[in-house]
DNA sequence: ATCTTATTGTGATTAGAGGCACATGCGTGC
DNA sequence: GCACGCATGTGCCTCTAATCACAATAAGAT
């Protein structure tokens, strides 16, 4: 099992699971069928059941998951039982909005630097108490703090630099917010998050049906 | 042609195709290569052609593509040869910063409406001039300014009602920001930005490789 | 102890997307 | 005006992912 491929939509719907299991703890459910969960997840039952299949064997047959070992296991599964590293490049009005999110501190993920190539910004400390540093310094400050993951904030024009610097300080994973396609060495992984895109969805979506 | 069912990988290259066109644009270039755009936008040549298939035939055979038309072409299929008007609810941190960003109004997104439950927030002026409304107004100033496109950046709570109103008000697609899955009528396209999953799907990748 | 009921785990099946490879056809040069 | 080179458009194949359907099995009732 543990050898198989595992695909990445795979992953990405565990994330999904997190959530759904997150909110049916709030509401003080203890155990729950696929059925149900992929109802709350918007998914197939047996597609829950298979993506759980490809790490081992979490539920009770004839009764379904315990909502809070499950979220546990799943939680492993992912690497969220720890915390992560990261560090911000490009504090402006994105940038700024990624750093107060809570939700972020909440789930494991913490800023722990950074960077901005604005003088008028340099020094300045954030609402999180994080001191913004010049972009000449990622290095050594990456390798200092043992950032894990960066998070690029820039306009697109800079994007490509800033990930090169990034993997020059040792860091292996990357999410940017520019809308710019990355080029990363192998064992650097990127991920896009991108608005555009999505909003270009719906415009299809309504224009074609 | 036009009948087949259309991926909606094949949309959101689209949209990639579009980005990496107009850098070309900016590079005076003017004729491309199904080879070079692949390189460009990171994916197989064929795919490109294949996309493009879906919707007639834009190549000169020999030669590759004429960038502007191409761009054009693509931008139409897409329905980016006009402008949309959207409505966003929920002015935090994230709300102000996609209603600040320029490069939507560039691409044709309009904010026309904004909407907060916050007293403290309501009557003020964003920076683009728009006043912040309550959201028991959303019904009638969506029909009055005719909006299209709805985007939710409130708490994940509150989505599912935000969203329940959109559509009451004639809104036919919407970009949820909360990190929560929202049901929606047949006629309604949903499409989700979410930034712990990718966060997350980074996590595994440094925990397992 | 056995039967019933519910739900998992998984092999088989179906659907679909991506990539290959070649025939098609355009432009250029001779 | 003809031949050659080059990149498109597309049929076919492969590979992967999603869904179905059922056998395995746990809990609770009789
Ligand atoms: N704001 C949005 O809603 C939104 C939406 C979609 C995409 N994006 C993308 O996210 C990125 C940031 O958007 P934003 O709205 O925060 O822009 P912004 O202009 O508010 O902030 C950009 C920040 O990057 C800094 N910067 C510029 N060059 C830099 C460099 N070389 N090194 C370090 N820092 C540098 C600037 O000083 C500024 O503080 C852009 O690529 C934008 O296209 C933003
Ligand atoms: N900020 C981020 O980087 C980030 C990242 C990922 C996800 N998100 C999600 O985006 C959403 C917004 O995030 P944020 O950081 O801007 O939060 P925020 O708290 O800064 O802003 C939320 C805004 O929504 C308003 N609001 C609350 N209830 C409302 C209602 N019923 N109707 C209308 N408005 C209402 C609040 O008054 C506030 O202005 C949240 O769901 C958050 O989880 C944000």
């Amino acid at each position: 099992m543990k050898f198989l491929k595992i695909p990445a939509a795979t992953i990405t719907r565990l994330s999904l699971y997190t959530r759904a299991l997150e909110t049916l703890i709030k509401e003080q459910v203890t155990v729950v069928s696929s059925k149900r969960l992929a109802e709350l997840c918007g998914v197939n039952p047996a597609q829950i059941r298979k993506d759980l299949a490809y790490f081992g064997q979490f539920g009770v047959r004839g009764v379904g998951y315990y909502v809070k070992e499950l979220l546990f296991d799943v939680k492993k599964i992912l690497g969220l039982h720890r915390e992560w590293k990261l560090a911000i490049v490009g504090v402006g009005n994105l940038g700024c909005a990624l750093v107060a999110h809570e939700n972020f501190t909440r789930q494991g993920y913490r800023f722990v630097a950074a960077f901005d190539a604005d003088p008028m910004k340099i020094g300045r400390k954030l609402v999180t108490g994080l001191v913004i540093n010049p972009p000449n310094e990622m290095h050594n400050i990456c390798r200092d703090k043992q950032v894990e993951m960066g998070v690029i904030c820039t306009p697109a024009d800079f994007a490509q630099d800033i990930a090169n610097r990034l993997v020059d300080a040792g860091v292996k994973a990357i999410l940017n917010f520019a809308p710019t396609q990355i080029q990363a060495p192998d064992g650097v992984k990127v991920e896009n998050v991108d608005f555009s895109v999505k909003l270009d969805n719906l415009a299809y979506y309504l224009t074609t049906g």
